[in-house]
DNA sequence: TTGCAAAGCGGAACCGTGTTCCGTATCTTT
DNA sequence: AAAGATACGGAACACGGTTCCGCTTTGCAA
């Protein structure tokens, strides 16, 4: 994932990749994932050639700038399991909270969609990250009997990126009630 | 909707619109809907310029394309409606013809949730189109006592074309099955 | 048939974005 | 302080959408 791990020779470029981070999150926040690359160079205050080195692709800045709540996101799977009543109320649980990432980011659930740009990585990274953590609450809560058991992690979790797509330019679009009802539709009838 | 609606006072006018159609189907199925406007032109042998002129947003270029199969998708509401056994059925049958529909348009799905091109407009005629359509099927089903009455149409409509996006170009992804557990995710429990 | 105004055409040119590349500046080490 | 390594900046290029305007074609009228 590039050079992203803070660990360079020259304090200039630490200092500048730092100011990448901060500059990226910042203009993410207000423009959008999807913000010219310009913009976020002019903010850092360093030339357009510094953001390409620093990260090869805008994926790779995106996944710098999200890393840690990817990775709270996964760890609240086994947290949610852990504390929920069944697996079925935690897949819920964390299913709202994945929801609520990708609808806070600005475009994060829509950019991983767009086939042009290299987002390709970005999509990899998510999966690579939460599918496990996915699967894991998937299997617990076919295995207590709650929901059948033929998803798998990986359609579900396409499935509720999806349903996020644009929820943040549509107020009259919820998209964790859509989530919500999409994994109502795994439990199993009769209950 | 432009001067789509075939009719010019020159003959080469009307040639020319018939040939960009023409060669816009031919281009969307193997290059995608979001195929450049310039290999349209240039398969339909006109120059840019032309293609603007008859269709002055892709959106417009899209739906001339498409209207047909749009009407075929809107017409099916209220016969399903009549030929199925439960409205809960018509709707399950629609959804899966919408999806159908969606997913065989390569990239359908995802250049309209693209907030970059003038896709709007795109958006709000399927919207026109086919709101009411999925209104009514809704409503019956409801009305039946079949599923819950609280997600209205537009949620409904926006739900399902949002999984549908990316579906033709990801072979583990089945965007007709997670569309059906949507809609089975709007059943009454305990059955 | 011919003339001519209206309608339509083509594509060069412009804009905004992503991305590459290399001469120059800065840092670190000795 | 000098030299080599490392990083920087931004001009330049690629690409796709869109506009604009001089030129061509068409159809009507004389």
């Amino acid at each position: 994932m590039s050079d992203s791990a803070t660990g360079s020779k020259r304090k200039d470029a630490r200092r500048n990749q730092q100011a990448l981070l901060d500059a990226a999150a910042a203009v993410f926040v207000t423009a959008g994932v999807e913000a010219p690359v310009r913009d976020i160079a002019a903010k850092a205050g360093v030339g357009i050639g510094t953001i390409y080195r620093h990260f090869p692709t805008r994926a790779d800045l995106v996944i710098a700038v999200y890393r840690h709540q990817v990775e709270a996101c996964a760890e609240a799977g086994p947290a949610l399991l852990a504390s929920s009543p069944t697996p079925y109320a935690a897949l819920e649980s964390w299913a709202d909270l994945f929801v609520d990432f990708l609808v806070t980011k600005h475009g994060l659930a829509t950019a991983m969609r767009n086939d042009s740009t290299g987002f390709e990585t970005l999509h990899a990274y998510f999966l690579d990250r939460l599918l496990p953590v996915c699967a894991q609450l998937l299997e617990a809560a076919a295995a207590s009997g709650e929901i059948r058991a033929d998803l798998d992690a990986y359609q579900l979790m396409r499935g509720i990126g999806n349903l996020c797509v644009g929820a943040e330019t549509d107020t009259r679009y919820d998209a964790r009630r859509l989530v919500a009802l999409l994994v109502a539709g795994l439990r199993r009838r009769v209950g």
